[in-house]
DNA sequence: CAACTGCGAAAAATCGATTTACTCGTTTCT
DNA sequence: AGAAACGAGTAAATCGATTTTTCGCAGTTG
């Protein structure tokens, strides 16, 4: 009855080699295209191959190289649309080059990066793509450097002295949101954010700042962050509008911070941008279908997954030189959410 | 200058016999947990590993084992907070048992499917948690019956004859979604749904209509679906819409659906759930902080995962029998976007 | 005292492919 | 003609761990 005996052994080289009638150097040979073999024999080789349905083991194939055609990925989260997208699109550019992308979450844990990294390192991968939980000065990078491994740092980074890093231009684009803020007539801001020691975090409010101050010397910012979890940042939102703070426009440095405001306006019953208006860090598709369509900074995933994937093969096919810093440009998308606080500020439409 | 000669190549088991002056066998017993080692001699290996930095190659360690501590996944995409959170979810619980999670995404591709299946199975998995792209009659499952894999399959799947099957009750959830609507006076209703050969959208469908149709007898269901891009979807809708067809209710089997549906109304100037209304299979997070919130099926994404996982390692531990087909029950949120059609259904408000 | 039992550890085989070193013939060059 | 070069192929070493086998030695047993 049971026809479980299906568990036989795969086909190995030498298999192959004995039905060929050579030696398993020889079908070595054949597979790496190597051609001093006599065609008659390649042949031989190939219909073996064919017959038993050979494929090269991976794992004695790698054993004596000291690094494996493969990519190690390492992102904060999975759940989000930009981590999402950018997972997506390094497992394709490392496929277009031969490579396979194993990619890993790290929880928005430091820890969990640096053990991750270890692993990696055992499984000798030939490059990290790293996008850090906070910096690119935490333990994670410091394990890739003690350890020679190559790779490069993404999103939170802003420059490093070991690793290449390509991130978006935060500060460029927060400072073109000021921009049209200010422009727009808006002369109290708020400017939430989560995670102030996050490299980017920084750059985006420092950079809001210093341009709308620069425009309008007479503008009221203020800044609400905390420091890692969401919940807390709702808390303190709902606290700081409990006081009776009554800004024209939000800026949320990033994407959570925009829903978490939505829905603190929804508890009010404040409508964009008649009562306030909303600008966010990170594009989402759904922010196009609203209403109000929700105005967004779009970071350049396909940009920064490119130049990081070049700027690593580069590393790994031996480039030398001093580690470069790239800041891909975003667009800044001003959709119905953002409006002029003169539209009326006070009382519901 | 260059101090890079740290290229050092790391200590091997080797390295640490030697210094702990035992043999390689010795050092492999030591870190196994065999207790026929003299205590003294432990010690002196456990020292050295801890000098030397010693770390298990995984490479060789694997090479002589049938199966590695590896779970696969293979997802449609990662784009999606849906599948985003299913890999998260996978990856925790396959490290809680001390497996490494490797995903990889077909890119809706079941060419890509097969591919990456078969360099999973190269690579030993212990196991693949696999959502095909279509159903569980594709070339994958096939893949995997053929070369004596472990696997489950989950979301777009019933039942298998092969593997255990864990995915969300479409059908219950499209029959509780039918109920609401016909009981709040809806009687012309779109479904709108994108790659007919999904199992789960079939499910979907046919729950709907049984349920609606047993309810209301007069009722009008009118079907929009496409084969596989999102894009012939909006057209297609454009086009319904532009014959003058006006439903008072769309139900979207799936999550880029209801985008299109919304971008639509957008286009047309309708607002839910004033002239139109809307419930979409798969809730997102930003369904409850727009305006209106939109109604949406939730899927149980942890049961999903955890589940399968579960049916997973048992099948890893040998546990024989039937496989099992797993319905997890999901959750209904009847959210603002849908209203009663007496409340307006000509022109804007 | 020879034979047996066990323990602890070393030696050797194994996993599957790659790579180096080496063996024969054949050409080619001087 | 003799040396060097080359073509085609094989045996063996190698990668780093695990597992099986073997071995020495101490303590028992008959």
């Amino acid at each position: 009855m049971a026809h479980r005996q299906d568990q036989q052994r795969r086909a190995s080289i030498h298999d192959v080699a004995s039905r060929a009638g050579v030696s398993a150097a020889t079908v070595s040979k054949v597979m790496a295209g190597v051609t001093t073999v006599k065609p008659e024999n390649a042949q031989r080789v190939l219909d073996a191959i064919e017959q038993l349905g050979y494929r090269v083991d991976p794992l004695a194939s790698d054993m004596r190289r000291a690094k494996r055609r493969i990519i190690g990925a390492i992102m904060p989260e999975f759940e989000s649309e930009f981590f999402g997208q950018m997972v997506s699109q390094l497992e394709s550019l490392a496929e277009q080059r031969g490579y396979t992308l194993v990619a890993a979450s790290s929880r928005e844990s430091e820890a969990r990066e640096t053990e991750i990294l270890a692993r990696m390192h055992d499984w000798r991968v030939a490059g990290v793509v790293l996008a850090p939980v906070r910096n690119e000065h935490g333990p994670a990078a410091a394990f890739m450097k003690t350890n020679g491994m190559t790779g490069v740092l993404i999103d939170r980074v802003l420059s490093d002295d070991a690793f290449d890093t390509v991130s978006a231009d935060s500060a460029a684009a927060s400072a073109e949101v000021a921009r049209q803020l200010i422009g727009k007539g808006h002369r109290h801001i708020l400017v939430v954010g989560l995670g102030e020691q996050a490299a980017t975090v920084r750059a985006r409010l420092d950079g809001f700042r210093a341009t709308a101050l620069e425009l309008a010397p007479d503008v009221r910012i203020d800044v609400v962050l905390a420091e890692t979890d969401v919940e807390p940042l709702r808390a303190q939102l709902r606290h700081y509008f409990a006081k009776g703070e009554r800004p024209t426009a939000v800026y949320s440095l990033f994407l959570k911070g925009t829903l978490v405001a939505l829905s603190e306006f929804r508890r009010r019953g404040w409508h964009c941008p008649n009562d306030i208006s909303l600008v966010g860090f990170d594009d989402a598709e759904w922010m196009q279908v609203t209403w109000p369509a929700i105005a967004a900074v779009v970071q350049p995933v396909r940009q920064i997954a490119s130049h990081a994937m070049e700027a690593l093969f580069a590393r790994i096919e031996g480039e030398a030189g001093p580690p470069t810093a790239r800041l891909e440009p975003c667009q800044v998308l001003m959709r119905e959410s953002v409006g002029s606080p003169a539209n009326g500020s006070g009382t519901r439409q």
